[in-house]
RNA sequence: GGUGAGAUGGGUGAGUGGCUUAAACCAACAGUUUGCUAAACUGUCGUGCGGGUGACCGUACCGCGGGUUCGAAUCCCGCUCUCACCGCCA
């Protein structure tokens, strides 16, 4: 949630952030009208102050009288009480339409692009930001996608799972299940290694904490919900992790912060379905290290760039193929101010596959969750939540088995032999 | 699932109708003292909103939501959560 204080002071840069995002003329007008409210409401406000002062006054008076006998004069003063009541309630009911009025609008509008966001329509408008110069591996005919490497290496079944849950919900055994164990190790180890605080955060969260960051009500139908208990399962661990601060105050010198988790997510990804979603490519329920970090206002962004480094490590390490893209206004989440992608390039499918996902939110996050910090003023400000995938696995074993496939077998990098406890798959 | 107790500021915890934004203690921060550390002493030490350049002023908030009253942390009702014990259980 944008700050109003912001909206205000940067009518222009709000404006032209959210052109970036698309927004036409009539959808723009959210701007001038939330702040139309926000007069609106300050007007009440003052009011209404004045109103519940005197009726304050009056009560102290009343006190007073009853205490040294003056009955008659304090039953008077209690007709003056109800008339200044009468008026406050009056405004009372009209500022909190006001107020939710308010917020409701103010909800609905998006982060405001970082200014070196692209314009753009869809991810088409995406910039590559760091581009795969190295030659891409080059497989022989008998090359197989990652699906059928499964099925010939026995390593995680689809159908099976379909069996038991739906489709959408992979079920991993053999050297497959240990495969998804060994990353899961490799990429928190790396996490812990770079400072981040390892958690293991609940998976399923109240309303609250799914609103906090965004997911609410943004994003309901992407979640599942467990209706008897009023939870969500949680689609990434940026939801818990992130909710860990929400409502608190820390010290300054506390920042950063940093955390990262292992969960499983849960996408709904309704409508999703055809050629695009075969295999790996696209499933209800996966894996993924998360990296979750609050920062300083003033360091956020070179925190970024941190981050990317780090992404970027664990791909190197893995020794695949992968891009960078910049994401434009157009495709970029409703919560993000600035979001780099990360690909790697599927050799069997001949296509690239979107890992992690990494982002400043700056205040959004926080001006929800009321996550502050006390600055060395004394001022309690918003700090910057940042997070990214490092790294979300059905895409890294898809890429990892097709680019690593040779006609014995397929490789496993040697920075991940340590945790697989075997060199090859065949 | 059953029974009982509870929810007050960063923490412990006092407070049963007006003198309470709320005692006291601890923690934290600043200063004095000190060769250093410690101790001692002094001071500061909640959040939102509205107003003001500002010191400040007003207002709301004692788990959440209603109600009674001129006036509620305090009384009443509903809800949520926590703790303890019992039952079930990995």
């Amino acid at each position: 949630m944008l700050e109003l204080s912001y909206i205000r002071d940067n009518k222009e840069t709000v404006l032209k952030g959210l052109r970036k995002r698309n927004f036409n003329e009539e959808g723009l007008e959210i701007v001038s009208k939330v702040l139309e409210l926000d007069d609106r409401r300050k007007e009440i406000q003052s009011q209404l102050d004045q109103y519940l002062n005197e009726a304050n006054i009056l009560a102290k008076q009343i006190g007073d009288l009853m205490k040294t006998g003056k009955q008659d004069e304090a039953q008077a003063l209690k007709a003056d009480v109800a008339a200044v009541k009468d008026k406050s309630k009056l405004l009372e009911e009209e500022i909190k339409q006001v107020k939710d009025n308010l917020e409701e609008k103010l909800l609905t509008i998006p982060n405001i692009p970082h200014e070196s966001v692209p314009a753009g329509k869809s991810s088409d408008d995406n910039f590559v930001y760091k581009d795969w110069t190295n030659s891409f591996p080059q497989l022989w005919p008998g090359a197989q996608p990652h699906w059928e490497l499964a099925e010939k290496y026995n390593l995680f079944d689809l159908a099976l799972g379909a069996k038991i849950s739906g489709s959408g919900f992979p079920l991993y055994r053999g050297k497959g299940a240990r495969l998804q164990r060994a990353l899961i190790a490799f990429f928190l180890d790396n996490a812990v290694k770079e400072g981040y605080e390892e958690c293991q955060p609940p998976l399923l969260v109240n309303e609250a904490t799914a609103r906090g960051t965004g997911q609410l009500p943004d994003k309901e139908g992407q979640m599942y919900y467990a209706e008897k208990d009023d939870l969500y399962l949680i689609p990434t661990a940026e939801v818990p992790l992130t909710n860990i601060y929400r409502d608190v105050i820390v010290a300054e010198k506390e920042l950063p912060m940093l955390l990262t988790g292992y969960t499983p997510c849960f996408r709904r990804e309704a409508g999703s379905y055809g050629a695009h979603v075969k295999g790996l490519n696209r499933v209800h329920q996966f894996d993924k290290v998360e990296i979750v970090r609050f920062e300083h206002p003033d360091n956020s962004y070179n925190s970024l760039l941190i981050m990317l480094e780090h992404v970027e490590s664990l791909l190197q390490a893995l020794e695949l193929p992968y891009r960078i893209l910049r994401l434009c206004g157009g495709d970029m989440g409703f919560t993000s101010a600035l979001t780099y992608d990360f690909e790697v390039y599927s050799a069997a499918q001949q296509r690239w596959l979107e890992v992690s996902s990494v982002s400043n939110f700056e205040t959004f996050q926080t001006n929800r969750m009321k996550m502050r910090f006390k600055d060395e003023n004394g001022k309690n400000r918003f700090a910057h939540t940042l997070n990214g995938s490092a790294l979300a696995l059905p895409r890294i074993v898809a890429s990892l088995l097709e680019n690593h496939q040779t006609e014995n077998g397929i490789r496993i990098p040697e920075k991940l032999v340590p945790y697989t406890g075997f060199e090859w798959i065949n």
